[in-house]
DNA sequence: TCAAAAGTGTTTGCTATACACCCATGA
DNA sequence: TCATGGGTGTATAGCAAACACTTTTGA
């Protein structure tokens, strides 16, 4: 392969990789992918690749994901950008990194192209991860947790109808701790960011819940609360 | 200049712009350097420059800042990367920019090298800036009234020493109302972040107000509030 | 009829807000 | 002595947290 891209002054790639979070079986689950190509053959990596030099970053992410797990259209927020100059052994490169999330009821993965193979993984079980990929992880986690608190971020993890009872469940998960049901349906209720579909969900032996959605569901709008 | 640095696949260049606000004379301001080469000669820009090959992002920043305008040692934080393909005319350039914060006493500037001028504006009376800039600041802007109202991040607008009646100055100039001095104070001193310094400031034909000082320091700590 | 989750209000404590006067100094 | 900003407390309203029982369904 020639090396045919001259600069007067030398230039760093530019790559973004991608932290995708779900929550399924009562637990939040990152994405990976094997990687299948050196540095790091075998090793589980965050999805990602290098910068197209007439896309944008987001797109870059969007697209990178899409090539190596099929999943597309999702939330996905620009998250911090890392630049240690020995983190990666083979040329200096900065990634972009980016937060996305998805809802437990569309992540059938494909794994392709330059991924061997891709999984969902607990966040408290991860394998050991390529290049700074777990100190991304790390701050992601963070953000998220953060943007609960004070956002309606939790939304781009349920599914386009849910009942409260899924909602609360989410938001314990999380957090890691149990909620009250009362306040907590009140406090969701007085945001004002939910409605009812007027249909009901029907599950087991017990009363059926009542069907809710987003209100502004405008793909990946996060309402700041208060 | 020959082009020397040659690679398989094209590579973006990688600059860093800082946004650097300080509060004076009542007003919050903005740090800009006016060109001194195309393109955009002549016209206000943010201070940056182009990443060196072996210094991490935020190092370039504080470099840049300083051959273009004297200033050292201040807080900085990560902003956000801007990517647009058509941002730069002269080549793809992606630039992390950084929000920098200075406290009034020591502002004095120092033109050098690259920038023909650097001047303080208020924020309200902006010239025309070069690049995707204006974006740049107001997106810096937000950040900063947001961050104010739960971290501690203006007391890196303050000196080392102030009264209460210059931090709660600050807190009105930023957000644009008066503030209520009892509710102020009883909220300040409540959150435990500043301590006495023991002194008297002597100001003026009136009783002197007691010196504070923030509590840790660590130059450029910034707590998050509750 | 039983088990299992859905659904519903009130009380209490805390935090945020509104509001007015005396103090110490320099001119 | 007067003008100027420094310094202080209390009452009220709104929000967050604690807390238990009835309803509806499928097996």
């Amino acid at each position: 392969m020639s090396e045919n891209f001259c600069y007067a002054h030398p230039h760093p790639a530019v790559a973004t990789d991608v932290v995708m979070f779900t929550v399924r079986d009562e637990r939040l689950e990152l994405l990976l992918i094997k990687r299948a190509n050196d540095p790091f053959r075998g090793i589980w990596a965050l999805p990602g690749g290098f910068l197209d030099i007439d896309e944008d970053l987001e797109a870059c992410a969007r697209r990178e994901l899409e090539e190596e797990t099929g999943l597309s259209g999702l939330y996905m927020e620009q998250l911090y950008t890392f630049s240690d100059p020995g983190r990666d052994p083979r040329e200096r490169v900065i990634s972009v990194t980016y937060l996305s999330l998805v809802s437990s009821n569309r992540l059938e993965l494909r794994a392709a192209s330059d991924a061997a193979d891709a999984a969902w993984f607990p966040i408290d079980q991860l394998p050991e991860l390529a290049f700074d990929h777990g100190r991304i992880v790390a701050l992601a986690h963070e953000r998220l947790l953060a943007k609960l608190e004070y956002s309606t971020i939790a939304f781009q993890l349920m599914p386009y109808t849910f009942t409260l009872s899924e909602l609360q469940s989410v938001y314990e998960i999380l957090r890691g701790e149990r909620l009250d049901k009362r306040n907590f349906r009140k406090w969701i209720q007085a945001l004002d960011l939910i409605e009812q579909t007027g249909e009901l969900r029907r599950s087991g032996q017990h009363r059926p819940a009542r069907v809710y959605r987003a209100k502004n569901r405008g793909e990946g709008e996060i309402q700041i609360i208060k």
